[in-house]
DNA sequence: GGCTTCAGATTACATATGTAGTCGTATAGG
DNA sequence: CCTATACGACTACATATGTAATCTGAAGCC
């Protein structure tokens, strides 16, 4: 058990594994959704069955990462984690991990990496002068 | 067969753990060390035996990431991929995943959970200056 | 030269993850 | 009513990962 007996569940965000989060992209896109309306989605990319992404939405519920309500004799499965949350998560452990938690260097790897379009800079300057202000 | 019997062993990034990234981390810190250096520098933060540094290295071996030398009867490691070249993919996949490549959302993301200090900002701009120049 | 010791190699094992298939059952169609 | 279906639940299984313990053989110490 997780959390000892009974109790809500606070806190302690399941990690989500990079399968699991195609599904949730699906469902952040539009929600509720059926698994066959997810499977359909998800579909387009990865050649997943039907049972596949079954199973990660069961994955995703049991991390309570995704709810479920009935609709009839099926599930409409909702996102319960947010996507910005999610997001800023990763992106966090990330810099964490690879640049001692400081943003610089990572946008610095990605200048470098030619990752940045002139586009991204005009971006990041406008939000720089938005933090400064 | 990884790749077809014979030749050398071009490209074909092989993905790295967590553990592995901090068995790396020793390396890039300083190399050529011995498994014991190793498990010594990690112990530092993980609490990992040297059976635990031994599995880790042998794996890293494995997957190309490090290479070894005979130094008497045992071995010294030294990382073969280089620090930027990870970093930079790890980054990328990030980024890909979950801006659609585009950088400056991500730091948007970083902005706004404060993950952003004013050196970092202050950094942040002059690289942006030197991008524009 | 035999015993201890240290190093890498091999084996172990639980959990996570990717990817499905099968089971049981409620329901909709005939 | 009975049957074909469409769902979720359960089961399956290979590989990856975290975390070690054990085996084997060479080196050094008495």
């Amino acid at each position: 058990m997780a959390e000892s007996d009974e109790g809500q569940d606070i806190g302690r965000p399941e990690r989500i594994s990079e399968a699991e989060h195609a599904v949730m992209e699906a469902l952040w896109e539009h929600s509720p959704l059926t698994a066959a309306d997810v499977a359909d989605k998800v579909g387009k990319s990865r050649e997943w069955s039907l049972a596949t992404v079954k199973t990660l939405l069961s994955r995703l519920v049991a991390k309570h990462a995704v709810a479920t309500e009935p609709d009839g004799r099926r599930f409409l499965y909702r996102p319960l984690l947010e996507r910005a949350d999610y997001v800023g998560g990763e992106s966090r452990r990330l810099v964490d991990r690879l640049f001692g938690g400081r943003a610089a260097p990572l946008l610095a790897h990605l200048a470098e990496a030619e990752a940045l379009s002139d586009d991204d800079i005009a971006e990041i300057e406008a939000l720089l002068r938005e933090l400064k202000q």
